[in-house]
DNA sequence: CTCAGTGCTGTGCAAATGCACAGTATCCAA
DNA sequence: TTGGATACTGTGCATTTGCACAGCACTGAG
């Protein structure tokens, strides 16, 4: 869910205040800092809990965790994208939904971001639905990559990323889907060119490697 | 300066209240877990802060920072362990292979180690060869849960892991693959037991997660 | 023998803290 | 127009919590 500029400051606030101190503020340290009432403070904390931003320990004082930190090293984090509004730059730092401290290293050859897959599209590659896949930044594919393909809907203006398997015949390319029920998709390369506009598709990366969590179903 | 074994346990008890919890403990609560006195409690935090290990801020409940993380860069990673010979325990953190930069709380519950795949017993569940599979440590399991199940082998006193899904009736336990090719492997408890030696079938943990790297086949 | 350090019990207190309850005002969508 | 979410003020209370002071027992160094 999305935060207020309000919540989001006072977010950033616990997080600063944790990673110069090594422990979390309380209740009137967040109001003295903005200037108001104790139980305003506690208020804005309910909310931040109930967005799922911090997690809060009743009764413990200074009883809270954040849960998704943004700050902190960035070294060995990955960002992860879902799909994000036309123009803006799918897979910049700053549009990430997420950071998550897996190393991007540990693929190969590096991933640059995560995505989340959706659908059972590719659960003959062993790539099932809320699957988290690392993919490498690179524009050009070889017969065969699984590849990140950003697809742009000219109409609507959105851009949206699919995984599937790359194929490609001349200025014929063929989007391939592993699981017998679904159809490829076909992208004539010479009809999109012609179209003089934004492509309407492109490789956003190829898949290096694949992060699954939670119990099996 | 050196740590008392005392104080080193509490130290201990700290940093994994932190990593738990996010944020630290109380006097009250370190005096709880060690069933002593909360000033008692109070002198071991002054004397680790004398001794340079933690940072106290006076008057701030739960002011405690560790300034030293023994843990150190091992907060975010996990171990990878593979088949070890008999005697050793299998996942005891120094008899890892290997650590990688992995955050063990992206998985849920938490992950405390990582096993190696090998064959396409668990295909159907979309886990191949060579993947990663996340483990968090537990003796008993679900029916329906997959499991990474310690196998010992009393001739030649071996230990193995695999990954299989668990059912189990009454003291029969099954352990079923992902695949059809495979047969169950079928355990008798009672006669496990009876055997009056180590018993040839336990439980490592249950599986939480999967990490893959690598372009796809 | 003495003294410092460690490792506790026990009591008491003032301040810090979480939390419940009662209001007020604004905005926005149904 | 009503209801819900946001964003506060203000009061009061029971606990939690840090902290101080008074002891006791043990150990090892000088």
């Amino acid at each position: 869910m999305a935060l207020t500029t309000r919540q989001f400051e006072i977010l950033t606030f616990i997080q600063e205040w944790i990673r110069e101190r090594g422990f979390p503020p309380s209740h009137g340290d967040v109001a003295e800092r903005f200037g108001f009432n104790r139980n305003a403070a506690r208020e804005h904390l309910l909310a931040l809990a109930r967005k799922g931003e911090i997690e809060l320990s009743p009764n413990d004082a200074r009883g809270i965790r954040v849960l998704k930190d943004a700050s902190g090293p960035r070294q060995f984090e990955l960002p992860l994208f879902g799909n994000i509004a036309a123009g803006a730059p799918l897979t910049a730092p700053e549009n990430a939904q997420e950071w998550l401290r897996i190393d991007p290293d540990l693929f190969r050859p590096r991933a640059d971001f995560l995505h989340r897959v959706s659908g059972d599209s590719m659960v003959d590659a062993g790539i099932l639905d809320g699957d988290l896949v690392g993919i490498h930044h690179q524009s050009e594919a070889a017969n065969g990559d699984i590849i990140a393909a950003c697809l742009l809907d000219r109409r609507t203006g959105y851009e949206s990323i699919t995984l599937k398997r790359y194929r490609r015949r001349g200025r014929q390319v063929s989007l391939i889907a592993e699981n017998p029920r679904y159809a490829p998709i076909e992208i004539d390369l010479a009809k999109d060119e012609a179209a003089q506009e934004l492509p309407a598709f492109r490789i956003a990366g190829v898949m290096v490697g694949l992060f699954r969590t939670g119990r099996p179903k």
